[in-house]
DNA sequence: ACTTAATTCGAACGAACGTTCGAATGAGCC
DNA sequence: GGCTCATTCGAACGTTCGTTCGAATTAAGT
């Protein structure tokens, strides 16, 4: 009783932006940048609300005011991240049309992001699976439009080279690759992104293109 | 009080193996393999002694007769898969000498094994983190046993074939081709263990036997 | 200054957590 | 039968979990 008119007791107010973002977008994103850090360290389930909370100097009871369950926190930061990898690719391939080089731009972007973002990325990467059906579905769909699109960059280096061999493994070879970096990547010894791009792109491409010949070995 | 020799209450009993290996050990070995599962579908975390209790069809209080906590539970899953994957891969390399072959080896045997025991694989792969120092501590030294091992096959085939790149970098690329299975592999759709590796294996052992002239592109 | 709505908080809820304890079983040997 | 361990369990421990509620506080518009 008494709740003003929806169902739900957290109400995302509408209300002009003062320019960039209204003060409940702004305040959100730093909850959603601090819990990001925390889900890193911790892992989903072994982060805490209360974790959150100390970590976002905002009470517990307050953070619910953001976010009606600890489940749609982890759904906003995966989808944003995401979000925002997928569009930041879209716009840098804009300008390129050689095959080989557009590949190339995939992993500089997914790198580069992935180094810049290192705790968002864990946490996307690591808690993949974390989230309930519902939420679940909905990032499955950002998800496929990413794997869609190297896909249709890889067919498009096979047609052009006219080389043979299984897309969805040379795709998910690669997301590997540069996936598992969060496993041991520390950026005051290994290289940085452009570098690790290169390398990886070398390593891939290398390997991809060299497949005109059947199989030499074994 | 009352316990009888040593300081905690997990004593491990010294009675004659009646062939294979004790009572003791076959039961915890169930267990073990129970938990297993659990932890794959839920996540260390996730996965509470009562699930574990209710997949071993043991009762909560009776799983402590087998080990002293939840972690030391990961601790027995991680130790036993490591060891397995290491000594099973030593004994295959024996006879092989040529550099190439021996990396394929290497190949084979880590994805033949992930693909059978895929559950305790992806709980050694998501969960590498999850045990606190003394624990990790232990973990760490058979898991950079492992990496060594790849890091030598590889200076071998770097030294013999007169190559140049980055060995952490190409190691470490591997290993993410091939932990990262765990996210995506449906044995019912995808290929076998076999066909996995000589497809990893020709695009790693292509993408790094290119590198004899520097960098052409970019 | 007054009103209204947006924001924050302390305190508590019931549920689930990992772990412990003492008593009840079971099996093997005399 | 009785004795001795190994094994298992029900019941509870204290703690922490995610979430809620009503009141307090702050910011915005007049």
């Amino acid at each position: 009783m008494g709740s003003p008119s929806t169902a739900t007791r957290v109400i995302r107010p509408r209300q002009r932006a003062p320019e960039p973002a209204t003060r409940f977008d702004r305040r959100l994103a730093e909850i959603l940048a601090h819990a990001t850090d925390v889900f890193c360290d911790k892992g989903y389930e072994g982060a805490s609300m209360r974790d959150l909370s100390r970590a976002s100097g905002m009470s517990l009871a307050g953070l619910y005011y953001y976010f009606e369950s600890k489940e749609r926190l982890l759904f906003l930061i995966q989808k944003h991240t995401f979000s925002t990898i997928v569009q930041r690719l879209k716009s840098r391939l804009e300008g390129i049309s050689d095959a080989e080089e557009r590949i190339r731009v995939f992993i500089l972007n997914h790198l580069e992001y992935f180094l810049a973002n290192q705790q968002a990325m864990k946490v996307l990467s690591h808690e993949a699976d974390a989230l309930k059906n519902g939420f679940a579905s909905e990032l499955a769909s950002i998800k496929r439009e990413y794997y869609r699109i190297c896909v249709g960059l890889l067919d498009e280096l096979k047609q052009v080279r006219g080389l043979e061999f299984s897309t969805r493994i040379a795709v998910l070879s690669l997301f590997g690759m540069m996936n598992w970096i969060y496993t041991w990547h520390n950026p005051r010894v290994d290289a940085d992104a452009k570098e690790l791009a290169n390398e990886m792109g070398d390593l891939f491409l290398h390997g991809v293109l060299t497949r005109e010949v059947r199989r030499e070995a074994r």
